[in-house]
Order: C-alpha cells, then sequence, then structure tokens
DNA sequence: GCAATTTCTGAAACCGCTTTCAGACGAGGT
DNA sequence: ACCTCGTCTGAAAGCGGTTTCAGAAATTGC
C-alpha cells in the first residue's frame, strides 16, 4: 500500500477527491452511499474514479469501519472432498453479504490449530471452525475470547458457542441397523483421525448396536482412500462379515484391496461407506453409504456465522439428521 | 475492532502501553524487534500483553506497514483435486515467510473471475492467478494494475508477467507417441472447460499427432467424473480404438461408463488419463497418464511471488515437464 | 570534569478511509 | 424582510498500529 520502489503509486480518496474537486468525504459518501450527495458532484466523483482507476484500500476501510469484511475458515484438510464442497457453500453465502472467505488449512494436525486460528481472528470478522480437532481446552480459551465463532461438526459439552454439526452418531446407527437387519453379527470399522470428533460420534454408535446383536470392531485407518487400502486387511483378520468406514474414501480403497484380494462384494462381504463423496463414477462401484447435504450444510453454517455478525446473537446449535443410501455393496452374510 | 456493543472491548496497544507503563511506540518496538529495548521494559511489556491478551490488529499493521501480510490465490474449482494440492503447497510456502494465503474460487466461471482478483488485489500483497479463464484482454487489463501478479498454468503471448505452468502440450504429445506406437490410428479426446488454456494446450498436441499417424476427435466433455461418463458414449461413436482424456477424473468416468457397456479396457479399448490424481486407490484401476509434481509446482508458483513481493523483480518464466506414467489401462489396438 | 557521542525512549506524524460535527446555503413560514 | 429549519458539504477526529524525529540519559574520550 506504501509507494514501494519499482511499484506504481498508490491513488487514493484523495487524489479522487482532488481530482473531482470535493472533499474526501464526499468522496466515501459516494461510492458508500451513506449519504445523499449532489448529483453533479456524484458524477463527478464517479468519473475521477473510472479515470484514476481507484480501488479503496481495504486495510484502511477496515480499521476505520471497524470490520474487515472477511471471514475466515479453518479446514484439517483440503484435499478430502468433504471440506471443498462446504468451502463453495459457506463462501456463496459470504459473498452474498459482502464478505470474502479465508481459509487455513491445519493438513491434519491439531497442534497448528491454535495458531491459525488466532492468526483468522486477527484478521477476520467471524471464524469458523470446521471439524477442529485441537482438544477441548484449547477450544475454550479460543472461545473466551469472544470473538465470533462458529463450530462446525464439533460438539463441545458445557461450552456456549453457536454450532453446526451433523448428527454422526444417527447416521451410524442407520448403518447398524442396516448391517444389523441383514444379518451380519461382527463388523469392523475402519475408523478415522483420532482427533476427530466425528470419528468418535461414529464410535459411539457401536455401543448401542450391540443391544441389536451387531458387534463392531475397531480398526485403526485414517481419512484417505490409501488408508482404506492398507488397512483393509486387518480388518478381515477380525473375522468379520461386513467392513463398515470413516468415510466413503476408505470404504474405496478397502474395496480396491478387496477385489485384489479376491474377495466378492456384497456376496462375501459388505462394505459401507460415509458421507456420500460422490465417487461412484470414478470407482464404477455403487457404494452403500450415509449423507447429508454439504452445500446445505455449508449454507446454514455461513448463516449462523453471518447472523452472530449482524445481529450479535447465537444462533441454536443446528443438528442435520443423515440420510441412508442403499446401494450395491451391502447384502446378507454368506451362510457358510 | 470498533467496540461493537454485546462484544469484548477491543485490546489495543495503548492499553498495554499504558499498563506495562511505556509507550506504544516502545511495545511496537518489542513486540516486532525492530529497535533494541531495555530488557526491563521488554519484559514489564511482554507480561502486559501475556496479561491482557493482547494480538495486534491485522488491518492497522498492513495500514501502518503498507503490507497486508496476505497473499490470495484464485482457483477454478475446489472441487477438483488438483487444487488443493497446490493450495498446500502455496500455503506452506506463504507461512514460511509469514504470509496468509486467501483463497477465493470462480466455480469456472469466467466473467466471475475479473472482480475476484480485484477484490483480491484490495486486500492482498500479491495474487496468484490459477488456471485464469478470462479472455486475454481481461488478463492483460488487470496485469496493466501493476499489482504483484503470477500466473499459473496460463500462457499470455506478448504479457510479461511472472509466470509458471506446466507443459501441457508436451504432455499430450508423450501421450499421443505411447499411444501411436502402440497401434492406434484413431483417438478420441474428452476436452475439457472450453475457456482452459491448459485444454486448449492439450488440443495442440493433437496436431502434431496427426503427423504420426495418429488422428484425434475433440468430443466435448468437461472436467468431472460425471462429464467423462456421459461422453463417453459420444467418445466411441467416433469409432476409435483409445480415449484420451482432460484429466483423469474424466478418464474413470468413462472408464465407469465403458465397464458399464461391457467394453473391456485396455483389450478392446485403451483409456489415457492426465495430472495423475491419485485415484487409483479409489478406481481400482491402475490408470495409464501423465503428471507433474503439484507439489513441486505449488511451491514453485509460491517462491515466484515471494520473490516478486521482496525483490521486485519478475522471476523468469518456468516450464515444467511432464512425466508420462505407462500402467494398465493402454495396450495395442485389436486386431480386427 | 566537561564536551561529544551514542543509546534508548516517547511524542507525534502518518497510513487511507469513515464518520461526526458544525457551518453554509436555500427553502419555507410569518 | 427575517428567522427557522432542513439539506448538503468539508474539516477534522478517529480507527490501531509503525516509524520518524528529537530529546534525555548514559557512555565515551580527552
Amino acid at each position: 500500500m506504501q509507494n514501494r520502489p519499482g511499484r506504481p503509486p498508490r491513488i487514493t480518496i484523495s487524489d479522487v477527491s482532488t481530482a473531482a474537486g470535493v472533499s474526501a468525504a464526499t468522496v466515501s459518501r459516494v461510492l458508500n452511499g451513506t449519504a445523499k450527495v449532489d448529483s453533479s458532484l456524484v458524477d463527478r466523483v464517479h468519473d475521477a474514479v473510472r479515470q484514476l482507476g481507484y480501488r479503496p484500500n481495504a486495510a484502511a476501510q477496515g480499521l476505520a469501519r471497524g470490520e474487515w469484511g472477511t471471514i475466515g475458515v479453518l479446514v484439517p484438510d483440503l484435499a478430502n472432498p468433504y471440506f471443498p464442497d462446504i468451502l463453495k457453500a459457506v463462501s456463496t453465502v459470504a459473498r452474498a453479504h459482502g464478505r470474502r472467505m479465508m481459509v487455513m488449512e491445519s493438513d491434519e494436525n491439531p497442534a497448528a490449530e491454535h495458531d491459525l486460528v488466532e492468526d483468522l481472528m486477527r484478521c477476520c470478522d467471524g471464524v469458523l471452525l470446521c471439524s477442529p480437532r485441537m482438544d477441548r481446552a484449547e477450544l475454550v480459551e479460543l472461545a473466551g475470547r469472544k470473538h465470533p465463532m462458529v463450530l462446525f461438526n464439533r460438539v463441545v459439552p458445557g461450552l456456549s458457542v453457536p454450532s453446526i454439526s451433523v448428527d454422526f452418531h444417527g447416521g451410524m446407527t442407520q448403518v447398524c441397523g442396516h448391517v444389523a437387519q441383514l444379518g451380519h453379527r461382527r463388523a469392523a470399522y475402519l475408523s478415522g483421525p483420532s482427533a476427530s470428533w466425528a470419528n468418535a460420534e461414529r464410535i459411539r454408535a457401536f455401543e448401542g448396536a450391540r443391544a441389536f446383536g451387531l458387534e463392531v470392531t475397531v480398526v485403526e485407518c485414517g481419512a484417505t482412500s490409501q488408508a482404506g487400502y492398507d488397512a483393509a486387511s486387518a480388518a478381515l483378520d477380525a473375522g468379520v462379515t461386513a467392513i463398515l468406514s470413516y468415510n466413503d474414501l476408505v470404504a474405496f480403497g478397502a474395496l480396491s484391496r478387496l477385489q485384489e484380494l479376491g474377495i466378492s462384494v456384497p456376496a462375501d462381504l459388505s462394505v459401507v461407506g460415509f458421507d456420500d463423496l460422490s465417487l461412484d463414477r470414478v470407482a464404477h462401484t455403487e457404494l452403500t453409504t450415509v449423507s447429508v447435504s454439504r452445500d446445505n450444510l455449508g449454507r446454514r453454517g455461513g448463516e449462523i456465522l453471518e447472523e452472530l455478525l449482524v445481529t450479535g446473537h447465537d444462533a441454536d446449535p443446528v443438528y442435520l439428521p443423515m440420510t441412508l443410501h442403499l446401494r450395491k455393496t451391502t447384502a446378507p452374510p454368506p451362510t457358510i
């Protein structure tokens, strides 16, 4: 913004005001439409702006207005197709309200999150924390900053912060119900990132499943197709007839490994995904999975944050139900 | 930043300075290490900062320093796995130099790009335009703003802007060479977004291929697996023995359709991807494709921008070669 | 022991914009 | 004609930092 050597001189509001023969205040009023200005002056200002190619400096506006016009979003991993879908929706909402979106990624490193959020808070009106992996204490501390903040896919008991989450527990319960009703008694779960609340919620559903005669063994895995591929054999060793997954990527990775092993799905083994990441066209396999509209999710999240910024009021926590999609990778267990 | 009702009062540098019993200038010096300060004062400042929980206001710093500490990146589509990989690398470079990264997405809408870039320029020290779809004139106009800008995967003849691109032409030439040497004479190309320079570069390679006896028919498609799936039949109608694709997603989509049609790959038909998006685990198909390290690409791009910001000098344009990966979806054409 | 430096600190200017405040001006009322 | 009122405009005071500048204090040199 300062004139650096080798860079063209910055055009400021006062350049415009002198060119138009009016005061800077008037230029500001014209550009923001905050007060009625004589139409001849309006024209002169617009002409000067056009001619000089003036663009208001965002930092100066932010400082003067007390708002940056930016919201910040933190995600654990951009490579997970789940998040781009969310980001698109959030960005759309943000732009509709005249704000830009700043994205940061922790790369699944919980230790990195705190600094990133702090940085976001320094330059954003509000922040949206997507599936934060940091521990409860850190989250509480950040919430204590009283900076507008919305929690996305993470519920922290006793912490009163506006939030929107998916009912992962309910989703996985549906999965278990489906599998159990098909007659399965033993299943393996390819577990996601250990610090993930969403993962813990999925796992929590297995307690309820036990009451219905389905025993689920948790197998360490991860969130990628490679992890699913690598963990598939371990899951089989548990002697199960069904494999449940942290997400679709993991499920497809496992399917890939199963095919190599000559295990046919769903005849020999059932496989269930999670999230419905729309990879069926890529994998040409119709995966049984469970999902929620990510577009809706992102939009609602953006709106909650927007409401918080405008009214200062916390919206009620939103908790979205998932839908089960019965497709072609589940069937009754083989009759031995 | 201003104290809004219902929000906690902002803590400013002067709060710190009075608490520590020093001037604001000294606080600034301590925090930025820009000048030697008596160690007792340093301690008092740090104590006050810690106690008050002070964080410098980014907008004020930006205004005073003449730098935002932010770079902006524009991508056409976050859902395309190509870009997250790039963003990760760019972000890493940016943070290593103490800058944050702001991401905007045009959603493959060329008309939206101009405003987005303009917005980025108002709040970023420099911008990285990834595969911009806008036309040449707009790009020239933006370059004329003299705002630090790096072009990524787009070469504009006669426009002197630092840039980094992949040799898509060379990559597709390798693909054609491979296919031609296997004995194919007629192939179809599932074309990407029409406004994409990268797509045009790939197509340009087909002229050279003709000289080697390979005739490539261009079929309108897109950049997604669904598009590939939908366009596959049309490609077959062209009576070809090989299908080349804009990217791997398209190729996998086509493969999915081919399987439905009972066409076996590579026995009946060869299929080649582009980009090596690491979806093999998902698709459990080893796709012949061509690629370049996206991590390296992103990093180099980030470094070029950084150099531009620091020294003001344009780095030489970078042009990275692609590597062919011979896998299992290509073979000689069926001998009729 | 005093002048000449050198070091450190605080006051104040400044970054570019918004917004308050008060003044100028014209219209309307009596 | 004169006064009041409302409307539009410009000067100036912030917003929250950084940086210059000059003065005070501490060194140094002779």
